[in-house]
DNA sequence: GCAAATTAATGATTTATTCAAG
DNA sequence: CTTGAATAAATCATTAATTTGC
């Protein structure tokens, strides 16, 4: 029921220098989104607040909100968040890694100390408040209070967005043009012999030929193709 | 300049079973797209066909091509490259890593053994034709003859697309029937980040009281904040 | 045969990495 | 060096296959 992101890449309104024409030369250069100082408030704000994993719909809300401001995408928006969420926990990673040092300090020889990796997602900030400085609207965002310390085996898992665009959805459509004449044969791709960098190893001539069907070829794949060709 | 994605739920003419009265249940039972067996084919003749990582634009040509089987979305496509791709990857992994035991076998003690991971990503299909098997029409894709073996050094990077939504100045569109041009996009440039197991251990308590600030604070926000309140 | 229980696939999401603009 | 963008890997969740007891 859900979907998300976007992105785009967009020139801002004076952000971008000179540069001028972009035109359609065969090296996009893309620039990339320059958050301006009151679009980098509100994001933080919000983010502080709680809200660390928009989920689409807010995505675009942000967006509009930002867009008071500069130029901006939902994916601008979207990405924004990601590398926000990736970089506190890095941080966070390292920064309790260093502190670590301690458990190696004095106990060093602990067989059982390499496991237990996973979990543990307490990680940042949580109710930090913030109080917006300057232009932010409302940005209230209820300040959710949700979800920390919730699954405690694996993996925490929690908001979800997605990719999103035009959805789709509405009906099916029916067949109209008729693709697919159905005329057997199909000669399989045939894999690997890339460029043969990959090993070589001992594999030696191995036949492997169908074998490379199944590994090719997705199992519902195999399935369609059966049931088109009836 | 580019942007990509978009997703989709949609419910299969019969093929969600009853359910019925799903109502208001505090469980949203999120149902997934479920690519029709022609939409598969197709899908499955194109990434074989060596685009394996359509561009946005491609994403939205192909998605408008597979609506004439069902209602689908650009996030749709999307996802099934992205998992498509992944998912070849790892089997190939798997499998080159059973066949490798060999070197296990033989030499077992060879120091060196362990490098010269990183590139080598002759991966899978390239030019791999297929003949698209039954109903696909054109989807010649021109058989991308192109790159391979482009990047030598890092990474190799070239599509790249994105999540995309409502574009923000997006104007262009367009996108009529003519199908795909070939471009080149493709070449997974490795990865393997081993990662693993490092540790982590429980932190324990942990004041970190404003050391969060920095922790917590990006640099653009900290002068973007200063820059407001001036 | 069939439906509940179990397993395998695979669509959707999130996280970790990487690249490159500035 | 910071950080926007892009992608691969890992994971979650749902649906299809398959198995099992009747």
């Amino acid at each position: 029921m859900e979907d998300h992101h976007q992105h785009q890449g967009q020139d801002p309104d004076g952000s971008s220098p000179s540069n001028g024409s972009t035109e359609r030369s065969p090296e996009p250069v893309r620039s990339r989104w320059i958050p301006k100082p009151e679009q980098i408030l509100i994001l933080e704000s919000i983010f502080n607040s709680g809200m660390v994993n928009p989920p689409k719909e807010e995505t675009v809300r942000i967006r509009k909100l930002l867009e008071k401001f500069g130029s901006v995408g939902d994916a601008n928006v979207f990405y924004w968040f990601q590398n926000r969420r990736s970089r506190s926990r890095r941080r966070q990673r390292q920064l309790q890694a260093s502190l670590e040092q301690r458990t190696n300090n004095n106990i060093n020889n602990d067989p059982m100390a390499s496991l237990s990796h996973h979990q543990l997602r307490g990680e940042i900030q949580y109710g930090i408040s913030c109080s917006v400085p300057a232009t932010a609207p409302p940005l209230a965002y209820g300040a959710s209070p949700n979800n920390f310390l919730m699954g405690s085996s694996s993996s925490s898992s929690c908001g979800h967005h997605l990719i999103t665009d035009n959805d789709v959805h509405h009906s099916t459509a029916c067949v109209d043009d008729q693709f697919f004449p159905v005329s057997g044969q199909m000669g399989f791709p045939e894999i690997e012999q890339s460029s043969g960098v990959t090993s070589a190893l001992g594999g030696g001539p191995s036949e492997t030929s169908n074998l490379h069907f199944q590994s090719v070829f997705s199992t519902r794949f195999q399935i369609a193709f059966k049931k088109i060709l009836q």
